[in-house]
RNA sequence: GCCCAGGUGGCGGAAUUGGUAGACGCGCACGACUCAAACUCGUGUACCUCUGGUGUGCGGGUUCGAUUCCCGCCCUGGGCACCA
């Protein structure tokens, strides 16, 4: 009988399906574990063979844990609203879902064709009306939500409004907009409308006038991390900034907690870091400089130690104060860098960071110590939306106004002494301060620590903390998204009630703006809720419905709430998360900003969502390029191009044979303008390509789909393969050439389960139980190291092992049957079958490990002189480390190798190796 | 510029606490089977000036012994990038 994956494969994912075999028990009493990939976005193009990389691995763990007795939760679903099915949908006035339906289906024929152990009646989709209802629910909780930092949680608008009744804004401890100070009598007296803007600094869920990136070509704001070095992420689109009415997060007001929760995850570093990096914490202080005028003006700075350093302010372009500052001398050039500075896109900006520009406002600030007067400019280098917007500029201890002050001839003053501020700025920490009145001879520490009392005792200002991180922008001018639940009163919002959700997306005629330039739901008539008031037009952006559904799969079908309290606190957190490092400062951060929120709700019962995170690597394609003569349809050989000047073109990988040559008359017959080529081909005939490793990509045609390769070697054949191309975690190049040594060990086992004799001798069965127990110890010990690559080895020393023996005991068979199913379901289900089982091998138990097999009686003692082994000898294993030594130095070979020099000191290290030092 | 990860044969990679560097697989070479080829099976495969020597990016150090620990540097990949 021969292997067949093709018919094994479709009979146990039939037997599977037929009797929900992977379908997450309910109320049970097993311990549980929550296994997670991040869920894809549906793409048109489908899967290609990196994408299943962790979502193999997590499928391994979690049949590993159902083996070790766990109740898994392992689901799968789609993050179904996005930028792709609407750009589409632009293009063709096809609705959006219905594409995404059709992707959606293709993303789970191809998952299930792997074999994949989903309980897919928990599959949640974010543009499900069902599914976004939640969302919905989820965003009115956030605007009737405010954040105490007195009780350091969110707490309803209730408890809020309760203090404004009372007290005003007076000890009033919470994050917001701006600060505000209201008397409890003119909260009481004011109107509806003054009463929504004034909660409207509050809300977790706001809206607010603020500097967003706006995107011309997609119509819409984006988030920062929807950016990526100026261009949007999506489509590559140019982004400049731009002020906007818009809802926001305010994301914010947990940025310390969002800092603190990640020292208690298990999560690389590297994703902690740019979380941490992204959040941006800095402790420094406020400090107020009085302006000739009764003004006065804040700034923020980190190092108040320099404070005696200072010889100019610098304004942001944006400051609202700069108006009013600039003399009318003045004017024409202040003007002039405001403008410039608007004009001027995100890319620019960070392509440009060497030069400065900027002007004399005319006007000037006093010292707060010294009472010296100050130049104030405006400097493009100062950004509105950090800190206050304005800087006090130490060009002796920073380099950025290092810069500006050489560029525009302003004192440059040493107040800490150590740098040679004739040629640069001295930022070190490692100094001590002069020229500074109280603060002479302090080290910069202390510096630090005098300046803010001082500043505080003075009135000046005061200490501060301040986070990098900005408020997330929540409204995009799109139509694929959730619509936001709310309405207008004039201009006041109003919250859609519960029981109106779902507010379901409307058909448009056209998913662009309208003529108007208003988002394309305005299309749609009438949109207005069942009141009578004009409904909100932005819809959420990606983020919102990947930031919950997490919990969903936790309880799929609630209609009464978006997870069960029961449901929440069984599966707690998720136990593994898989996914990719692209979502470290996206998806990660908001997801635990809500779970934080909901934690403080009381809706859940932990603050951090996913307790280990695992990002998979990349698989990398390897791009195949072939030699074009320039101004010619002629294309030569790699081996000959150096004769001749080429281009190269990129070519498709399905083109390309096994030796790197290319298929001629499928070249031709690819595209059009080929079809005439002429080639010159090598001395062995053959039309060689260049290779080159590169991102796995449609657009550089080197991609390999999973289902092709499932077709040829199998569906347990493409998991292991892509498990044994190496370590999880890091990028590597796919070579489907390799995958031949997975069939054949595939074929080897199949032989040993059909045609091995399972008769052997006592000495044979000591043989096959050794290497069984070895495999299952090993296999195990990767299992907790996510080391899946050195498993599949394993796996194959094992077979190589056995198939020396002629026979091997039954007892061996189960365990490797067993061991092998969380890597290879579908043959390990077929195995367990010949063994005379009935199915399914999927809750059988973890095969328990003799450690007995695991110690070998003798030790082959590796023998060094001067550190370079030289021969091995096998002794006892308990054998004293001084017989040890008396046993290598009597051995015929240390004679040879001692060579008549003196022994010098011989090292035993028992169990290990013995290393014999001469001279 | 800053932060993080990494650098081992022709290739993917292994080496679990400082203890035999190169497991396992691909590729390649040779052999068996075959009229032949493919498949399959077997043997070999780090390099060199080969009874020996060298070798885990480069240079140093610690140690009886270093891919592993320390110092300095180079390169590759990823992230951040005027954040006061």
């Amino acid at each position: 009988m021969e292997y067949n994956p093709a018919d094994i494969e479709r009979k146990w994912q039939t037997y599977w399906r037929e009797n929900k075999t992977y379908q997450t028990e309910e109320n049970s009493s097993k311990p549980k574990y929550y296994v997670l990939d991040m869920f894809p976005y549906p793409s048109g193009s489908g899967l290609h063979v990196g994408h299943p990389l962790g979502y193999i691995a997590s499928d391994i763990v979690a049949r590993y844990k159902r083996h070790s007795g766990f109740n898994v939760l392992h689901p799968m679903g789609f993050d179904a609203f996005g930028l792709p099915a609407e750009q589409y949908a632009i293009q063709t006035g096809q609705h959006p879902s219905i594409t995404t339906e059709t992707n959606i289906q293709r993303y789970r024929d191809q998952l299930n064709r792997i074999g994949f152990s989903y309980d897919w009646s928990r599959e949640v989709q974010t543009c499900d009306p069902s599914y976004y209802r939640w969302t919905q629910w989820i965003f009115l909780s956030l605007f009737n939500s405010w954040y105490n930092e007195g009780s350091q949680k969110a707490e309803s608008m209730e408890t809020l409004i309760a203090h404004l009744n009372q007290w005003g804004t007076k000890n009033l401890q919470a994050a917001c907009t701006r600060s505000l100070s209201l008397e409890a009598n003119d909260w009481n007296n004011a109107t509806a409308s003054k009463k929504e803007e004034i909660l409207q600094n509050y809300r977790l869920a706001y809206r607010s006038e603020s500097w967003v990136n706006w995107c011309p070509a997609l119509g819409t704001v984006l988030a920062n991390d929807e950016i990526k070095d100026g261009f949007s992420e999506r489509g590559g689109h140019p982004v400049v900034q731009k002020q906007m009415m818009q809802w926001s997060m305010r994301i914010t007001a947990y940025a310390q907690r969002l800092l603190d929760g990640l020292d208690s995850l298990d999560w690389s570093d590297s994703i902690k870091e740019s979380q941490r990096h992204w959040i941006g914490r800095s402790e420094g202080a406020l400090l107020e400089f009085s302006l000739d005028n009764q003004l006065s003006l804040q700034v923020f700075t980190t190092r108040p130690d320099t404070v005696f350093g200072v010889s100019f302010l610098v304004l942001s372009p944006e400051h609202p104060l700069v108006v009013a500052l600039t003399t009318a001398e003045q004017r024409g050039a202040v003007q002039s860098v405001r403008e410039k500075a608007a004009r001027r896109t995100e890319r620019e900006r960070m392509a440009d960071t060497k030069t400065v520009h900027g002007a004399w406002t005319g006007a000037y600030a006093l010292h707060p110590f010294s009472k010296e007067k100050l130049p104030i400019w405006v400097g493009d280098y100062v950004l509105s939306g950090y800190g206050t917007g304005a800087v006090m500029a130490v060009p002796a201890h920073d380099s950025r106004d290092y810069l500006f002050a050489q560029q525009y001839g302003l004192p440059i003053r040493e107040v800490i002494a150590g740098g040679q501020i004739d040629k640069e700025a001295f930022e070190s920490h490692e100094g001590i301060v002069v020229q500074s009145d109280f603060l002479n001879g302090l080290s910069v520490a202390e510096a630090m620590k005098l300046s803010i009392e001082q500043i505080e005792q003075q009135g000046l200002g005061q200490g501060r903390v301040q986070f990098r991180m900005r408020n997330a922008i929540f409204g995009r001018q799109r139509y694929w998204g959730e619509p936001i639940p709310i309405a207008y009163d004039t201009d006041r919002p109003v919250p859609l009630l519960v029981e109106a959700l779902p507010l379901v997306l409307p058909e448009v005629d056209k998913y662009l703006p309208t003529e108007e330039g208003e988002p394309p739901l305005a299309r749609a008539s009438p949109w207005e809720s069942s009141d009578g008031f004009p409904l909100e037009t932005t819809t959420m952006p990606g983020w919102a419905g990947s930031s919950w559904y997490f919990l969903r799969y936790m309880d799929p079908h609630n209609t009464e709430s978006f997870v069960g309290a029961e449901k929440a606190q069984y599966w707690g957190q998720v136990d593994l998360y898989m996914g990719g490092a692209e979502h470290a400062t996206g998806h990660l951060l908001y997801s635990r900003f809500w779970n934080h929120f909901f934690f403080d709700r009381g809706w859940v019962p932990y603050a951090e969502p996913f307790k280990k995170l695992v990002n998979q690597g990349m698989i990398q394609g390897v791009s195949a390029f072939v030699h074009r003569i320039v101004g010619t349809q002629t294309f030569v050989s790699a081996s000959l191009a150096s004769s001749y000047a080429t281009t190269q073109l990129p070519v498709d990988i399905a083109l390309v044979n096994e030796k790197d040559q290319l298929d001629c008359p499928g070249f031709q017959a690819w595209l059009p303008e080929y079809a005439a080529a002429a080639f010159i081909l090598d001395s062995d005939g053959g039309m060689l390509l260049e290779r080159e490793v590169e991102k796995m990509s449609k657009s550089k045609h080197n991609v390999v789909n999973p289902d092709a390769v499932a077709d040829a070697y199998g569906a347990d054949g493409l998991r292991l393969y892509e498990m044994f191309l190496g370590p999880l975690e890091q990028s590597k190049p796919w070579n489907t050439q390799g995958i031949s040594g997975i069939s054949t060990f595939l074929r080897r086992v199949w032989v040993l389960f059909t045609e091995k004799s399972r008769q052997p001798n006592e000495q044979e069965k000591q043989r096959a139980l050794k290497t069984a127990h070895r495999l299952v110890h090993k296999v195990q010990y990767d299992m907790d190291h996510f080391s899946f690559n050195t498993s599949v080895s394993a796996f194959m020393i094992a077979v190589n092992e056995w198939s020396a023996l002629s026979a091997l005991p039954v007892e061996a068979l189960e365990r490797f049957a067993v061991v092998l199913s969380p890597f290879a379901p579908h043959t390990a289900e077929e195995l367990w079958g010949l063994l005379g089982h009935t199915p399914s091998v999927t809750h059988q138990p973890w095969p328990i490990v003799d450690v007995s097999f695991l110690i070998d009686d003798t030790i082959p003692y590796p023998v060094q002189f001067n550190g370079k082994t030289r021969f091995q000898i096998d002794i006892a294993r308990e054998t004293p480390a001084s017989e040890v030594e008396s046993l290598v130095l009597a051995h015929e070979q240390t004679l040879k190798y001692i060579d008549g020099k003196t022994i010098k000191k011989v090292i035993v290290v028992p169990g290990r190796i013995v290393n014999i030092v001469v001279g």
